[in-house]
DNA sequence: GCAATAACTTGTTAAAAACAAGTAATAGAG
DNA sequence: CTCTATTACTTGTTTTTAACAAGTTATTGC
């Protein structure tokens, strides 16, 4: 969508109006992001491990989408080894507050197409991290 | 995303794998497409109905939106009148069966962000209809 | 006759997405 | 100790899409 200038205030949401739902797909609405955090619902942490998934997501498009939810703070990253640099993500509670939201969609699709997997029951425990706490950073 | 085909054998989805999440976003993957579906849900039918909204949707968005979502069997469109001709979309059962992906993702922006406008606790009832029938178009 | 409205379509430009390739820093095989 | 692999990316280039602006068709109301 972006020509408009998609940030407000403090950095945050309501690009183009209050109503929930457009603050929603302001951060989300887009074919990819929401299959990150998928993945990492799933338990996957490692770059390589997205690039894994079945869907294929481009590497640079990957690299753009873990920003971005870091900079919602839906995501965290967390370098666990300094040389050669290697990075996990884990998902915030913010972050995994989403799984509702995944789950509504597939639970739309299973009602309506056959043949795709089943979603699961419940979301392996995937472990969580509190956001890195910056100054004045809204959510 | 589009470089890969999109369809598959029935003109239906799949485009990336048999992930649920996966085929709801080869739909419903963009910033416009649920706000469409939101406007269908609270009783608006008419195109210039869905331009006057506050997010201000540019027309030929619009026009495509509303054609990806009938080609899904999300919406139909009905001419009511031929001269001039006005039109009026409908949700489809499948398409008011959406209703809770959108309150998924309003109730998690009411969690994390402040200012946002309530959703409402239940849907004006929108009027729905039947998808036309067309010779193997899935769902 | 003229402005207004509804429902679009048709250009044009700017921004993203998709693809291909390259980089830095190491580990391990032989 | 050279060669290949792996991880986590970045940097170009091309193709698609989105955003903006404007025009079209067919009528109603003044």
């Amino acid at each position: 969508m972006p020509r408009k200038p998609k940030t407000t205030v403090a950095g945050e949401p309501f690009a183009r109006s209050c109503c929930p739902l457009s603050c929603a797909l302001d951060i989300l609405g887009d074919g990819w992001s929401l299959l990150v955090v998928r993945d990492l619902l799933m338990g996957k942490t490692r770059y390589c491990e997205f690039l894994a998934s079945a869907e294929g997501i481009p590497t640079n498009i990957l690299a753009d989408r873990l920003k971005r939810l870091q900079h919602a703070q839906v995501v965290v990253k967390e370098l666990y080894q300094e040389n050669p640099p290697r990075a996990a993500y884990y998902l915030t509670p913010k972050g995994r507050d989403l799984g509702p939201v995944v789950l509504a969609m597939c639970a739309w699709v299973s009602r309506h197409y056959e043949g795709t997997w089943e979603p699961p029951a419940e979301w392996p425990q995937a472990e969580i991290r509190e956001p890195a706490v910056s100054p004045s950073a809204g959510g």
